[in-house]
RNA sequence: GCGGGUGUGGUGAAAUUGGUAGACACGCCAGACUUAGGAUCUGGUGCCUCACGGUAUGUAGGUUCGAGUCCUAUCACCCGCACCA
């Protein structure tokens, strides 16, 4: 009887399968347990060993959960929209639903051999229409609901307008443009279009004209991440700034929930300090400055007013609307100059030259409100348009920018800091005293700051003003492959779709190339983009689609309640299962998928469709796995390959090696041979009649070599292995390198694990004997260490746990029913397949994915005595197994009458004898 | 530049509250069984030293009876952001 894992983990799958085991309801009277892995894009590459971590890892804790009686939801989908099926489309002709297709099955195929409990009764896949039509839906209340910031909420658009038909819009300032004020009776007499438009200012989801990257070379707009320094990544194309019309999520509205909403929620630091640096909250004022000899004026942003009186000059965006109207007629060559200089400058090259300086004086003058200074007017493009105000007052001597741009234009700089500015570079601190500063000479920075803002609202030049980095996120895509908008337009003003109607499916097409300008693909298929309208008027489709983050925003909704027709999810439904207890994914979705799912979930709080605001309540990032690489050493010029350790002897070259021909460092020299033609004729110096190869630690990619199926694994070792190896490379939050050669000690520990149970020759050896206390010791340390690991997620510690467990046993010769038992229940989250095997061997007859999770009793491991570790002057010297009873003066007179302490004492006196109980002893001497 | 993280044997790592540094594995060395072993088992393995002992958690200080753990400075690597006023 041996331990055939091949067997074993086939008849379990099957079995699960076949008994449902995994169906998991939606009523229980058992606690819930939410248990979710970011939802892989199916990628034509497939799953290396880099992909199951994080799913190994929340199904241990699934797993676990559900012996300790929870109602565990752990569900699995696909996240199918996407760049890449739509490329390969591009490339082959292939439509990207069959290749997604496809490229799910092979998924399903890796995933369903590592035994996980997914309940696939809930499988999502955002490209289906069953699915997007919630997506569809979820986004017209987006479109169709406002930002109330008194209320702090989302409401519906209707309330806006009856707000507006009754009092115009004097308490609701306009997010979208601050400009636009309006009454109610303008507003009543406004047109239809007139009214749309102002809407449009106010709705959560909506159309504003923003820059994309355009590519002319290719015909097509790119995403961010396709444009590489201001070229494109296919083909090296430039790529240049061009205006759209496009969809946005108002997402700036909830910036301060957004941030708030992070106090209340487990991330880790270096993710919330992620979301808090996008944010970027800063608090400070806005302060109009009057224009020497002008009617004009500048308001600018600032978070230091307390720097008034040390402002030497003010820098406009370039494109800031007033340049033009200030430049004098002796500037205005120059600055005409330069805006041509800036406009032609390449996203690219201004990433590169972040240090350059450069700007141009537009020959006006502010006004310092406070000591009615005239300071000069420049532009530069250091000041960006987009934010704050577009302009800044510049305090050379308390801001390193202000003061490069000081010097290298031969600006004066005052000085407001005495003695704490030394000439030489700004000091920004905000502690200390202000000097030179007229009425706040003398007084604290930061209570400064408070009384310039409050002059500044007294004399009505100016008011508090929070400002935040993050922008609206784009929400057009000019693609083919994702959800289409549910929008129409009537004589080119959006309506939504009627909500019955929906999904709107994504048209089938034969070619994806992109439409005309810019368009989208969906764009050409004239008769489904036109539809029937009145004479005289026009009935468009949007032709853009939705990003790849629409379908992930509310995913995690969908699965409680997958098969619902009538809405998204219902409300009893997500009102069980709540939110997400546990969330496990990569860091690279920090900012984008974590942000927008945070406040779609804020969203449908706010109207009433869920019951909580936050999403996930604890997040879990783990590292990656990356590649081992293998290298041998041609010898330079011939086709000879040289073993790692004599290579330093001839001038070689590296090439990388497949690392599945490697055992440990030793290559397969015939495998390599026939691994690719040219290497056919190899031949080889060998060291001690072995080939062995270098190492290198870099991302694990076929590029490389390096990549590992975990298909082969389990072929190998097994499911069970291969789980319990993965968690024992270390920490899941840590990045570490795979190595196959590892695996081996863990597979041992599965099969020495299994002949506590069983032999080959004898066949079953467990026996109903009463356990013997220090068997039962055994046990009961190892059931704490595991409870405890698990629960925080220390799943390393908690498989060698199970190996000195193991090792223990063995010592012992304990077979006894009543220890292993239990020894498999506490397996089972880790080793599924082979805890169920020898559960049913034993003679149960139920499965073990329910068995009651072993109870710890601290009686089996208390201890009478203890092997003290004693030093002298905090070096360790001895060790004294001492009574835990005894008394301190026991404790020290054993301790100062043991042989090799009296020899380090050399007949002195200790000055103190220090000893914690149950810790250590310290003689000092 | 700013923010976050990590530095411990040949390798992956452990040490949960300051209390025996290197658990558990891989690798390596020696041995047993064996026709054979890339199976299995036993013992050893941080470094220096025959040994007594010394020394050791990136580096340099500090606090403490005692520091991998706390504090200060510094270096290296990784991740994120990058002219945000």
């Amino acid at each position: 009887m041996e331990y055939n894992f091949r067997q074993i983990e086939r008849k379990w799958q099957q079995r699960w399968v076949d008994t449902q085991a995994y169906l998991v309801s939606n009523s229980s009277n058992k606690p819930k347990c939410y248990v979710l892995d970011m939802f892989p894009y199916p990628s034509g590459a497939g799953l290396h060993v880099g992909h199951p971590l994080g799913y190994i890892a929340s199904d241990i804790y699934a797993r676990f959960k559900r012996l300790k009686g929870f109602n565990v939801l752990h569900p699995m989908g696909y996240d199918a929209f996407g760049l890449p099926a739509e490329q390969y489309a591009l490339e082959t002709g292939q439509h990207p639903a069959v290749t997604t297709a496809e490229n799910i099955e092979t998924f399903r195929k890796q995933l369903d051999n590592i035994g996980f409990c997914y309940d696939w009764s809930r499988k999502i896949q955002t490209s289906q229409p069953e699915y997007y039509k919630w997506t569809q839906q979820i986004f017209l209340q987006l479109f169709d609901s406002w930002y109330n910031r008194h209320a702090a909420k989302a409401e519906p658009i209707d309330l806006l307008v009856r707000i507006f038909e009754a009092a115009g819009n004097h308490h609701h300032e306009c997010p979208g443009d601050r400009s636009i004020r309006f009454s109610a009776e303008t507003w009543n007499e406004s047109t239809y279009e007139q009214q749309q438009e102002i809407l449009m200012q106010y709705r959560l989801g909506y159309l504003a004209y923003a820059e994309v990257n355009w590519c002319p070379a290719l015909g097509t707009v790119l995403a961010n991440d396709e444009v590489i320094n201001g070229v494109s990544e296919r083909g090296g194309h430039p790529v240049q700034k061009k205006k759209m019309r496009q969809w946005f999520l108002r997402i700036t509205e909830y910036a301060d929930r957004l941030l708030k909403g992070l106090d209340e929620i487990t991330f880790s630091d270096a993710m919330k300090d992620m979301q808090r640096n996008w944010i970027g909250k800063s608090q400070g004022a806005e302060i109009k400055f009057n224009i020497a000899g002008s009617m004009e004026s500048v308001v600018v942003y600032t978070t230091r007013p307390d720097t008034i009186f040390g402002v030497d000059f003010m820098v406009l965006a370039p494109e800031h609307e007033l340049v033009d109207g200030i430049t004098t007629d002796e500037q205005a060559e120059a600055i005409t100059a330069y805006k041509e200089y800036v406009q032609s400058r390449s996203e690219r090259e201004r990433m590169a030259e972040v240090k350059l300086i450069t700007g141009c004086f537009t020959g006006a003058y502010a006004v310092n409100p406070f000591d009615g200074r005239k300071i000069p007017i420049w532009i530069s493009e250091y000041v960006l348009a987009g934010y704050g105000t577009g302009a800044i007052m510049a305090v050379p001597c308390g801001d390193q920018r202000d003061f490069n741009f000081a010097n290298h234009f031969s600006i004066p700089v005052t000085n407001i800091l005495g003695d704490a500015f030394d000439g030489k570079e700004a000091n920004p601190t905000k502690e200390g005293k202000l000097f030179n500063s007229d009425f706040i000479t003398g007084m604290e920075m930061k209570e400064a700051m408070e009384a310039v803002t409050t002059k500044i609202e007294n004399l009505g030049i100016g008011k508090r003003q929070i400002n935040y980095r993050m922008r609206d996120a784009g929400f057009s895509r000019q693609r083919y492959w994702g959800e289409p908008f549910p929008i129409v337009f009537r004589n080119g003003i959006p309506e939504a779709m009627d909500v019955k109607d929906l999904p709107l499916e994504l048209p089938h097409v034969e070619h994806y190339t992109p439409g005309e300008d810019g368009e989208g693909p969906l764009a050409n298929i004239t008769d489904w983009v036109n539809l029937p309208a009145a004479p005289g008027s026009s009935l468009r489709r949007e032709t853009n689609t939705m990003p790849g983050y629409a379908g992930s925003s509310w995913y995690f909704l969908r699965y409680m309640d997958p098969h619902n027709t009538e809405t998204f999810c219902d409300r009893k439904i997500s009102d069980y299962w709540g939110q997400v207890d546990l969330y496990i994914g990569g860091t690279e979705h920090a900012v984008g998928h974590l942000l927008y799912s945070r406040m779609w979930t804020k969203v449908l709080f706010d109207l009433g469709h869920i019951g909580f605001e936050e999403p996930y309540k604890k997040l879990v990032n783990q590292g990656m796995i990356q590649g081992s690489s293998r290298l041998v050493y041609r010898v330079r010029g011939t086709n000879q390959f040289v073993s790692a350790g004599l290579r330093a002897q001839y001038e070689t070259d590296e090439i990388h090696v497949d690392v599945n021909i490697v055992d440990g460092l030793e290559l397969d020299t015939a495998a390599f041979k026939n691994w690719r033609q040219d290497f056919a004729t190899a031949q080889f110096i060998l060291e001690n009649g072995k080939y062995i190869c270098g190492t290198l630690t870099e991302k694990m990619s076929k590029r490389l070599f390096n990549t590992v199926n975990p298909n082969v694994i389990v072929e190998k070792f097994g499911a069970d292995t291969f789980r319990m190896y993965e968690m024992f490379l270390g920490p899941v939050e840590q990045s570490k390198p795979w190595e196959t050669k590892g695996i081996e000690g863990v597979h041992r520990f599965l099969k020495k694990f299994w002949r506590l149970f069983a032999d080959e020759q004898k066949g079953l050896l467990v026996k109903d004997e009463a356990p013997t206390p220090e068997e039962l010791k055994v046990l009961h340390n190892t059931i704490r260490k595991i409870e405890e690991d698990t629960e925080r997620l220390s799943f390393n510690t908690a498989v060698s746990t199970f190996m000195i467990c193991v090792n223990e046993l063995t010592d012992l010769k304990c077979n006894k029913k009543a220890v292993l038992e239990q020894l498999l229940v506490l397996l089972t989250p880790y080793a599924p397949h082979v805890s169920e095997e020898l559960w049913a061997l034993i003679g149960n007859s139920g499965s073990i994915l329910d068995a009651p999770f072993p109870v710890f009793e601290a009686k089996h491991v208390t201890e009478s005595a203890k092997e003290y570790p004693v030093s002298v002057n905090g070096k360790l010297r001895t060790t004294i197994n001492i009574s835990l009873d005894a008394s301190v003066e026991d404790v020290e007179k054993i301790a100062l009458s043991n042989e090799v302490i009296q020899r380090w004492l050399e007949g002195k006196t200790p000055k103190k004898v220090i000893f914690v109980k149950g810790k250590m002893i310290n003689v000092v001497i």
